[in-house]
DNA sequence: GTGGTCTAGACCACA
DNA sequence: GTGGTCTAGACCACC
């Protein structure tokens, strides 16, 4: 077995990932500025360092564009968005599906069970 | 505030998961013997006390029962069984509905999404 | 104008360019395994994480693979070796045309001339 | 052995560099003045200290002659000019020569393949 | 031993 | 101010 019982995201992931989400809930828009790498440090209690990290794999993921002694911003296509969002879907959804087989649930199963369970519970946020 | 990141569950807890899933996929059966806490601290390249811990903690939620020298049993209730199952599926479909809210994706749009994505994906595996 | 007079390239860049040249030139053979991280360190006179990121951006661009616990090692891909060679000699061939044209060299004349300088020079060499 | 890295030519040598070429392209003639110091200075983005050095690393190299109260102007010696040209286009072949053999890329191929990389992209500037 | 992450604090170039 | 790089030293998970 061996298996590796997995250490938790990198703390600049758990950031970029935050910031992506922001992103694709229009929490942040296209061409808007980030806080700087020092805010964003003392916002979430972390070293700048590891902001600027943060920074980094966002603009190699395109996600971003830093403009030297200006800041960092959200990249302005608009494509961007759409496709941001759609890979954080499928990720999730990729996650539920398998979660669910784990359990032994067929994927047909996976929808008639979601969507019971999401008929049961619609009363309390409706 | 200065420590809100890097969650990672103990190992411990992502043991007693595993457990659980196995209890739930029917691989281990109520009245069943778990393997000895050497046994299974090796088995999972761990030490003793951490499955020690697993166990405790699982017998705490009534999912295994422990016999002085004879070792951990399963659970013989067979309600436990459908329980359990119900519980870690409503966890896993919770979490699901709440990351796709997130994105801001309605409740019947969840469904229709998901639905799409298992049809299309559906090749790969059956 | 307001022209800016770039800056050295970074450390760790420069660093990987040297190991990339090394591959090319076949010092370093696809499956080898580089110096540490640390070794590396000392004997590039740089602290260590210099060379982590490095390594990282060599990882980023296929070029190296890591294993934790093991070590860094370049990719075992033979593709690589003339796929990095080529892209390498094109920066160099770019880099010389644009010279030799803000020189108010023709590109017909930069192979007459280089053609001839070669021959000049050639008996220091052979 | 502690700073072998980020060598950067300094600015002073950079700008010098520019107007080395600026002679050898035609655009600043013999016996033609250059700009003030100052002037070059505010043009350059510059400290007019740096301006200064350059002005005076030129005029060691007899590129330039400085006339107290009048100014510094291109060396008027028509030899200089074919001179000058002929030292900067030897350098950048005998660094792109070097850069070449390093790849382990014989004196022949070079011609070779630097003729059908020539010819490859000729059409997007011809 | 290996690589990977993080902190603390510094200096730089750009605006 | 901004982001980018670097150092020094630490702790972790993996082998």
């Amino acid at each position: 077995m061996t298996e590796e019982y997995k250490a938790a995201k990198p703390i600049y992931m758990q950031i970029a990932d935050k910031i992506i989400v922001s992103i694709v809930r229009r929490e942040l828009t296209p061409g808007e500025k980030l806080p700087s790498v020092r805010e964003m440090a003392v916002k979430s209690g972390v070293n700048p360092n590891t902001i600027q990290r943060t920074y980094s794999e966002l603009e190699r993921m395109e996600v971003v564009e830093t403009k030297r002694g200006q800041g960092t911003f959200v990249t302005e296509q608009e494509e961007l968005f759409q496709e941001l969002k759609n890979k954080v879907q499928r990720e999730i959804m990729d996650s539920f599906i398998d979660s669910m087989r784990q359990l032994g649930i067929s994927e047909e199963k996976i929808l008639d069970d979601l969507s019971s369970y999401i008929k049961g519970e619609g009363g309390k946020n409706s």
